[in-house]
RNA sequence: GUGGCCGUAGUUCAAUGGUAGAGCGCCAGAUUGUGGUUCUGGUUGUUGCGGGUUCGAGUCCCGUCGGUCACCCCA
């Protein structure tokens, strides 16, 4: 609005209102729970990162022009961090002789890339990592994966939602090799490779020419579909009865430079936004950043806020499950009237004993008619009012939606509201 | 970084180049200890910002900022 044209948020950033924030409360909480279900615990790291932890042997790609990159006073080359992988593979790296492996963890936390906006995409979001050191089996993979599917899972989205589109840089590797093409031009190579979908395949043919190798025989080779190759992993997923939600597809190789094997992506089934989450294997990037003082394998993945929102939202059965969290998920528990101001000081005795209960409870700061009161209960969304007046030490608790409407001595309460369903489904 | 569309009250939107409006919301009332409905009254704008054309610009033109979508790219 005009005149505060000059404080509006930055392009790209979001101001977070308190209805936002209830749907970021649902998103959190459920990512949390799954991953904590898991056996995952929470960590978290620097905002603020040296660029060279997202130099170009770490990160790589297009990440590096889209850093929000400054000098600090104290002439430090520094990056708010745009991924969370490389802090954690260094916090992993620095500490990994005091854990026990495998090492499973996960943070929530925000990231920043320096691009133009547009669906799905902010210069600040929100993502969910889950990552697996210590163990390069295909039970790790196969646990990271399922846990990726049973976060979309508890969301509400079903195997005709989603689909996690499973594929494996080494078999890339290995086709290369018989294409008789030079591994250090591996890079290069899966990069068109991550094209192709969006790409017209005479544009495609032409670039893969430096290569040596023809369309039809990448496209070939995508068709058989790593030829049992991901067995392991996909009985194991069976065995959770989460096969159905994975599909093998060697058309995914995705854009950072560090991932080594085993690299996925999970779509919306109607193909109306893009990639949920993705992940994949960086066997390397630990000894890396380490100077090769430490040396574990790793597998994780990341789901950012933005689209899962837009995915959540366009989906019937997890938008009704959204909205029956959020309706039960109250600012305002029970509302105290006071109807005689000369027990207002009872009343806020009362409202701190409800408060020391775990109960959220408001009131009005000052007097106001009693119906007002109501009105206020009935717009914070409070299922109880209390009314608090001459009767004291008795109140009237009253059920709002039913009217209903009981006595009740005022230090028994708390215990009473506290057991009573309605106020905490 | 390139391009399309958009920018009017807190919000959703309206206004053949001629006095800026409506719904919702919000506030106050309908004999003062009971709410969602209803009724009555009230509230708000330098039309994103800056220039230009014109007797006159919310409307046309240019710039700029912001939003949105696509391209680029996708970690």
């Amino acid at each position: 609005m005009p005149r505060l044209t000059k404080m509006q948020s930055l392009p790209g950033f979001r101001d977070i209102y308190p209805e936002d924030f209830q749907i970021r409360r649902y998103l959190l909480d459920t990512w949390r729970r799954v991953a904590r279900s898991y056996g995952f615990r929470e960590y978290d790291a620097p905002t603020l990162e040296s660029s060279a932890i997202y130099e170009k042997k770490n990160s790589g790609g297009e990440i590096l022009s889209q850093l929000y990159r400054f000098t600090d006073r104290g002439d430090r080359d520094v990056s708010l961090r745009p991924e969370m992988t490389p802090s954690l593979a260094r916090m992993v790296a620095a500490s990994s002789n005091r854990y026990r492996k495998p090492i499973k963890w996960f943070s929530i936390a925000n990231f920043f890339r320096y691009e133009r906006q547009q669906k799905g995409r902010l210069r600040e979001f929100l993502q969910l990592n889950c990552d697996i050191f210590g163990d390069s089996s295909p039970a790790a993979d196969a646990e990271l994966l399922a846990l990726t599917i049973d976060i979309l899972r508890a969301f509400g989205l079903g195997k005709d939602d989603f689909v996690l589109r499973l594929s494996d840089r080494n078999a890339w590797l290995l086709f290369l090799e018989q294409n008789n093409c030079p591994p250090e031009l591996a890079g290069d190579f899966l990069s068109v490779v991550d094209k192709m979908e969006r790409e017209k395949p005479e544009e495609t043919e032409e670039k893969l020419r430096p290569f040596g190798v023809d369309l039809s025989a990448v496209q070939k080779f995508i068709a058989t579909d790593g030829d049992g190759a991901f067995a392991p992993i996909l009985d194991d997923l069976a065995a959770r009865g989460l096969r159905d939600f994975v599909g093998p597809d060697l058309g995914i190789v995705r854009g950072l430079a560090y991932y080594t094997g085993v690299v996925f992506e999970v779509f919306d089934r109607k193909r109306q936004f893009r990639a949920v989450a993705g992940g994949g294997r960086y066997d390397h990037l630990v000894k890396s950043l380490s100077d090769g003082n430490s040396d574990l394998p790793a597998i994780g993945m990341g789901m950012g806020d933005v689209v899962l929102t837009h995915f959540l939202q366009s989906s019937p059965t997890a938008s009704e499950k959204m909205q029956s969290a959020l309706a039960s998920d109250r600012d305002c528990e029970v509302f105290v009237v006071v109807a005689d101001e000369t027990k207002r000081p009872d009343a806020l005795g009362l409202i701190t004993r409800l408060r020391e209960n775990g109960i959220r409870a408001d009131f009005s700061f000052g007097p106001a008619k009693v119906g007002k009161q109501f009105g206020s209960a009935e717009s914070l969304g409070a299922t109880h009012a209390v009314v608090v007046g001459s009767e004291w030490p008795e109140v009237r608790v009253k059920t709002l939606a039913s009217r209903e409407e009981i006595a009740v001595q005022q230090d028994a309460l708390a215990d009473l509201l506290k057991n009573d369903h309605s106020v905490r489904p």
